[in-house]
DNA sequence: TAGCAATCTGACAACGTTGTCGAGTGAGTT
DNA sequence: AACTCACTCGACAACGTTGTCAGATTGCTA
């Protein structure tokens, strides 16, 4: 059993180190960063005080003294942990950033533009190094400060505002569009929209993309049958009831975000139309393959959206410059069996 | 040549803010804090000059030199931040913490007993104020000094060895008894287990709860429906083709995790045995009511573990004090169908 | 033997902030 | 007029660490 000695008051320092050990502070410092330029003996007296009592170095501390001040920490304000979109872009970032021993800080903003701006301030004051952000907020000119100081900021998935750094974005209106094209290929042409809140910047440009790839085909929607500001399962599936019950109902639904997409299979289900109504969702999600019909899905691919914009942050941090851009990530349909239902209008090629 | 506006150097200080505001230090030092006993007008001056240089304070030295320095983060170690179950733990925490305004560090684990230490380590050189830890190694001895210096720790889903703390556990045991209960009340004697790494404690304790219940109603498994460390969907849909391929197949699953659960619902589907072979999962999973059938499961509540976690942190750090204390928060068997697939030896009533 | 470079070491200051304490001001009390 | 008191305010030190620099020691060369 090794002999676990008292610590002493709180947490030893590099102070009750050097003390044990017979050195100076500096030299004691010198030992556990590794600086070298310590005769073999000394280390090991400093070593040996480390183990004794347990001494475990104040990075904080550290880090407000050192050159670059350095937190080895970038943050990420997320759109909630816990959905599958934000948590597969936090792993992500953490893969990415695990290599280079930096740690990440997430927060979830709930759509709320002043909770975007507390987890921002609260990261920044915690001197993150950079700061990946999924906007909320209308404008985000409150990062200016930030960005002339030199952090690096990446935007993810909705575009900044206000600000001008880098983005990695998905092409949501060729994503939409390209749902659409696909329903009308299957022969319908009443297909029915349903999004998120129209305040968040991706829905808008998803419900742009579904209008103009109808009006390609000369098709102009019902307005009964656009549904939007839908941000939970429940919105989405009464909604879905509502649009299915009327007449005139829709063969194809275009459910253009994950919750609504779920939502919307409730309602499909229960009103046992999941076989007979089309449907192509906007963002993939677990499960989709096993599900009765297989879900047809315009898929995203956070994974992708999250390394790169690691690697535009470390790119920056470690000294490359160059002016903000936007990257775009694919998106990519995934055929699986509830988008190829048939409609009435359907080839009889 | 007039004398050139210093450009401070990287972000203002209160130093900065104190010059232009022509007070001092301390006295910026009380505006930013609220501290109060300053006249109006140094108040004003110094909040203009805050806006003026958009000063942000910087919380890491205030921390360092503050009388409890605490930084306001707690560290969360979980299995693997885009899982549903660490991630709806992540969030019930970040939701507890968010009250207090104090922020999340989290990092995945990965069942790897040098990244559960490195992290940890990470963390606690970052002076998080505590732990929540969801362990994947043998043994947390290494915990002991942090655990003596005062800094709250919970263990989550999994008990700690080697260091006495918090723990906030489900009872696995009971909940796997239940499900195979369950199985045998709906006619069922060949109840095949496909379950995780026997590494870990849970995966353990459920095969353990597994095969007592069984014995309670005097059935022996057979070995060939055992199968263990099945950590992926791939490996658990492989275990179970193989299972039901050979002569005398179970008739009932008991899948005891998550990705087990859905990996052996792909090899039913596609052996179309879903509406045959009765299963029963543990751990619920999103869209297990839209399956068909719909998957019967052992539901733990990672938002209440995490909750619970989260308030005996807080009440440690708010000084309360108590011995070291495990919970058990319950299990509950979600009825939807799978696990309601008769067996041979239904009874006739 | 003196001279010199190379190596090792520690005193000191500083990072940005706040706790302590005592000095200064002015109003109110005797 | 002398005193107390409440209130502001700033000088200074300190949190735990590392950068700077100069002093001490050593070994080697001339």
């Amino acid at each position: 059993m090794t002999e676990e000695p008292v610590a002493p008051r709180g947490r030893p320092t590099l102070r009750d180190v050097a003390l044990l050990a017979g050195v100076s502070t500096k030299t004691a410092s010198r030992v556990v960063t590794g600086e070298g330029g310590v005769t073999a003996a000394k280390v090991a007296a400093v070593q040996d005080a480390v183990a004794k009592l347990g001494y475990r170095p104040n990075f904080t501390a550290s880090s407000l003294r050192r050159a670059n001040g350095r937190t080895a920490a970038i943050a990420a304000v997320l759109e909630d942990v816990s959905n599958p979109f934000s948590s597969a872009l936090h792993r992500a970032l953490e893969d990415v950033a695990r290599d280079r021993d930096v740690m990440i800080f997430a927060g979830s903003v709930d759509e709320d533009p002043a909770r975007e701006r507390a987890l921002i301030h609260a990261f920044t004051t915690r001197q993150a190094d950079a700061l990946v952000v999924v906007p909320a907020s209308d404008s985000q000119h409150y990062l200016a400060g930030e960005v002339n100081a030199g952090t690096p900021v990446v935007f993810v998935d909705r575009p900044p505002v206000g600000v001008d750094v880098d983005a990695v974005l998905v092409d949501n209106h060729a994503g939409a569009a390209q749902a659409v094209h696909h329903l009308v290929s299957h022969g319908h042409r009443d297909i029915a929209y349903l999004g998120d809140l129209l305040a968040i910047a991706t829905a808008r440009q998803r419900f742009q993309g579904y209008k103009e790839a109808l009006s390609d085909h000369g098709i102009r929607p019902s307005p009964e049958h656009i549904a939007h500001d839908l941000h939970t399962e429940e919105d989405a599936e009464a909604a879905a009831r509502r649009i299915l019950a009327g007449e005139d109902a829709p063969t194809a639904l275009f459910t253009a975000q994950n919750l609504v997409t779920i939502g919307v299979l409730r309602a499909l289900r229960s009103l046992r139309l999941h076989e007979r109504v089309a449907l192509v969702g906007f963002d993939d999600f677990p499960l989709a393959d096993l599900l009765q019909p297989p879900v047809t899905v315009v898929a995203q691919d956070p994974s992708a959206m999250g390394r790169l914009a690691a690697s535009l942050i470390f790119r920056r941090l470690d000294g490359e410059a160059w002016p903000p851009t936007t990257h775009y990530v694919q998106t990519r349909l995934v055929v699986r069996g509830s988008g190829e239902i048939q409609g009435p209008h359907a080839a009889a090629s």
